[in-house]
DNA sequence: AGCACGCCGACT
DNA sequence: GTCGGCGTGCTC
């Protein structure tokens, strides 16, 4: 028997199956899906199994070492689906593989030195390195320099260098304690115990007065009793210890609400029997709720995932990024209980691959998560949700290069279910789509509760600069905060500085501080004091004179939130202010905990950047304030107008969600501006229809489809060349109808001291663009020395 | 991606 | 003459 086998290793020339016999002991047991350590050329490494022959032309045939997995980690499904995707974003195999699971499973290598035999019997400086198995790492064996003597007693035989392949994680264990005798017998045992044992004496009656199983760590925290009095306890045959397999539960200690479902209004009602219809008929169809802040779309997702349930069917559904917002795992966990499983950024790898554990054992049937859930291996699929379908964190930005959204549709098709696509501010893509009836659009225009739209005043900033006002407050944000302080009602303040970026610029020549090996502007960290790339790493200390000029008038930009915050606390020195950014939410649990403290009313004031601008729903919130809505319209990207409308309205929508009415202040630059003007109404149609305009012009999404060509090397002349090669061979392949635009230097023109160049193609329909591009890839990417490194995104989000 | 093999310049 | 630099090609 033979086994076809995908490596571990993301190459080129090693983007397909090996083959490798199966030993005697596997027969039978190995499956397609199962993870292996195979021996490949001299070392060791994971693989995955992906079919089995009689036969293979190969001569010489390796064996497969050790097999990892009892049960196939991918199903037949998300082997297909791996092969899929890494066609459709053309990255290798085993990239679109280890995508599909959590990193926790990817192995790790090392090369170790170990003893054969009796390691005593080593010569005297090495004996003393081995550790317990007897073997001392490479690497350590390089630090100590005593690789010449390593290698002479390998020759000689009396060591070997081996490759391990470690898992990163295993499950997590934890050591139980019962006792072995009956009570009665326990009793008596305790009598016998000298007054010198005392803490073994208050262990043992611990144990007997639950007479369960106990956690050790349970005991030594209640009777303050060490390891040593529970050995000695099992060594006397008192206690028995047993050690099994738990959770990591990120949400043990939390006890969550019960929820019950609630009666939908008639809109509601309209826009989930569609959905229900396709779930009851196992149709693949992909819906677009498009609803208003505080429509109520939380509860037809709920809904559907019900029905989806009674079917005993499972359901996945995707958030931007959960952490963001613990009230959104609290419905789902309050509707459904044991049966959801939580995957976001904010866990642990250990956290995160027990989350997967749960969904792979089937011991959960609802999967709430960021991006990769999307793969969550459930076999019976009865929707995927898809909330908040415009964000940009659903495409993944480095290979494979996907959009969750895709993955999500491909998935449906697959197990015959909906996916639902939900936005107040849908992507012009989905819209678009839904307007052709490629989706079919379910509309909900009205807010529960019949509250208002929020109150929304542009206020231009420009007049208040000529009215002599140059604080970042503008009189009207002002007074209305004054207003709400008094009346105790909450406010809202959100700051659009882009990223985390914070430069220094001198003030007398605008110099400012680039990296030495990436043509972008160095970031100023101030935990460290220092300035920061953050495509290479480079780090600089501050220059205390300006490097060009001398300087001393250096002056520091953008430092956000920290500043309104003081500014804050000058003008409104009553206000109690939580700051939420970057800088003070990295600590785990930390952001809940800023937006706990918040909705307990322990802040009047919640001042933040995008983080804040989703999920948010306190009753108490009046006023929401945007101190510059202009900062990200003037980003080289064309969607930068679609991003600004969105974010706009979705930070309106978190004032007045109760029955308290809510008023919305942005503060502006260019209120002129359609996206801006157009989100004072929060009205999404007329932004479309003007945007759309726009695009078409611009011939771009989605009147046309792109693909990103990224060339770089280090020398430019290089990199100019073969990108005007690759452009010319795109123009002469493509239709006529397909546009090449390029070679141009990339946005950001190098990183780590390579060049980049780029060459977008923006085309409709264009069969020969995935095997031209194929090609490219094969021809000039050829893994040699000097050669090109290339990357190609299809239906890119961000053009850098 | 590693790793070994193999071909050319600077040395004992 | 050999040591070791890195460019080339292979891994079932």
């Amino acid at each position: 028997m033979i086994a076809s086998i995908i490596v571990d290793v993301p190459a080129k020339q090693t983007d397909r199956p090996f083959d490798y016999k199966v030993p005697d002991h596997l027969q039978g047991v190995l499956r397609e899906g199962m993870r292996v350590v195979v021996p490949f050329g001299p070392r060791k490494i994971q693989g995955f199994v992906v079919g089995f022959q009689e036969q293979s032309s190969f001569n010489g045939l390796k064996q497969i070492e050790e097999v990892l997995d009892i049960v196939p980690v991918l199903n037949d499904e998300l082997l297909s689906l791996s092969k899929w995707l890494s066609n459709e974003t053309l990255c290798f195999q085993i990239s679109a593989m280890q995508a599909m699971l959590p990193a926790a499973m990817k192995s790790k290598y090392e090369k170790v030195f170990e003893a054969l035999g009796d390691p005593s019997r080593l010569p005297d400086p090495i004996s003393g390195l081995l550790n317990r198995e007897g073997r001392l790492t490479f690497q350590e064996a390089v630090g100590k320099g005593i690789l010449g003597e390593l290698q002479e007693l390998v020759t000689k035989g009396m060591m070997d260098l081996r490759y391990l392949v470690k898992s990163k994680t295993a499950p997590k264990t934890e050591r139980f304690l019962s006792l072995t005798l009956s009570i009665k017998e326990t009793e008596k045992e305790l009598e016998n115990l000298t007054s010198q044992a005392a803490k073994q004496k208050s262990v043992l009656r611990y144990v007997t007065d639950r007479n369960t199983r106990v956690r050790a760590a349970v005991i030594k925290q209640d009777t303050g009793a060490s390891d040593s009095t529970i050995k000695s306890l099992v060594k006397k045959g008192l206690l028995k210890e047993t050690v099994q397999e738990v959770y990591r539960d990120p949400f043990k200690d939390r006890e969550f609400k019960k929820t019950v479902p609630f009666q939908l209004t008639d809109e509601q009602k309209t826009a989930i029997e569609p959905i229900l219809d396709t779930v009851a008929d196992y149709n693949q169809k992909t819906f677009l709720l498009h609803g208003v802040t505080g429509s109520g779309k939380t509860e037809i997702y709920l809904q559907t995932i019900e029905k989806v349930l009674s079917q005993d069917r499972q359901a996945i559904m995707l958030v931007p990024e959960i952490s963001l917002t613990p009230q959104m795992v609290e419905r789902f966990k309050g509707r459904f209980g044991d049966q959801v499983a939580v995957m976001h950024s904010g866990l642990s790898v250990g956290e995160k691959y027990d989350e997967w554990r749960k969904i792979h054992r089937k011991e959960v049937n609802v999967v709430v998560g960021a991006r990769s859930a999307v793969f969550a291996p459930f076999e019976k699929l009865g929707v995927i949700i898809i909330d908040e379908e415009h964000e940009s964190s659903y495409k993944q930005e480095d290979a494979p290069r996907y959009h969750a959204r895709d993955v999500a549709i491909e998935r449906a098709k697959r197990h015959g279910c909906p996916v639902i696509l939900g936005s107040a501010t849908p992507s012009l893509e989905t819209y678009a789509r839904a307007q052709k009836g490629n989706y079919q659009l379910l509309t909900l225009s009205k807010r529960m509760n019949d509250q208002a739209m929020p109150d929304v005043t542009i206020v231009d900033m420009r007049e208040e600069l000529r009215d002599g006002n140059r604080s970042m407050f503008s009189r009207e944000l002002l007074t209305q905060l004054k207003e709400r302080l008094q009346k105790k009602e909450q406010v809202v303040l959100f700051l659009n500085r882009r990223g985390h970026s914070s430069f220094i610029m001198c003030r007398d020549c605008g110099y400012v501080m680039q990296c030495p090996n990436c043509e972008v502007s160095m970031t100023y960290h101030r935990k460290s004091e220092r300035m920061k790339c953050h495509y290479c790493g480079e780090e600089e200390p501050v220059p205390s004179l300006c490097p060009e000029c001398r300087s001393e008038h250096i002056r520091y930009f953008g430092t956000g939130t920290q500043k309104v915050e003081e500014e804050l606390t000058k003008l409104l020195p009553e206000a109690r202010v939580i700051r939420m950014d970057v800088d003070t939410t990295t600590k785990k649990g930390s952001h809940e905990r800023l937006l706990t403290a918040f909705g307990e009313g322990k802040a009047d004031i919640l001042l933040g950047t995008q983080m804040i601008a989703k999920g948010l729903d306190f009753p108490n919130i009046t006023l929401v304030g945007v101190l510059s809505a202009d900062t990200m319209l003037h980003l080289p990207d064309f969607r930068s107008a679609e991003k600004t409308f969105q974010l706009l309205t979705q930070v309106a929508g978190r004032a007045g969600r109760h029955d308290k009415e809510g008023e919305v202040v942005i503060q502006t630059y260019t209120p002129e501006h359609f996206s801006i003007d157009l989100a004072k109404t929060q009205q999404y149609e007329p932004f479309y229809n003007h945007e759309m305009a726009m695009r078409k012009l611009g011939q771009y999404p989605p009147f046309y489809y792109m693909a990103l060509v990224t060339i770089s090397h280090e020398n430019v002349l290089k990199v100019v060349s073969v990108s005007e090669e690759i452009s010319a061979l795109l123009s002469q392949k493509l239709s006529n109808q397909a546009v090449v635009l390029g070679p141009v230097a990339s946005p950001i023109a190098r990183i780590q001291n390579r060049y980049r160049y780029q060459c977008l193609v923006k085309y409709k329909k264009e069969e020969g663009l995935k095997p031209l591009l194929k090609s490219i890839l094969n021809d000039y990417q050829s893994g040699k020395k000097d050669s090109v490194l290339l990357q190609i995104d299809v239906q890119p989000y961000i053009m850098m």
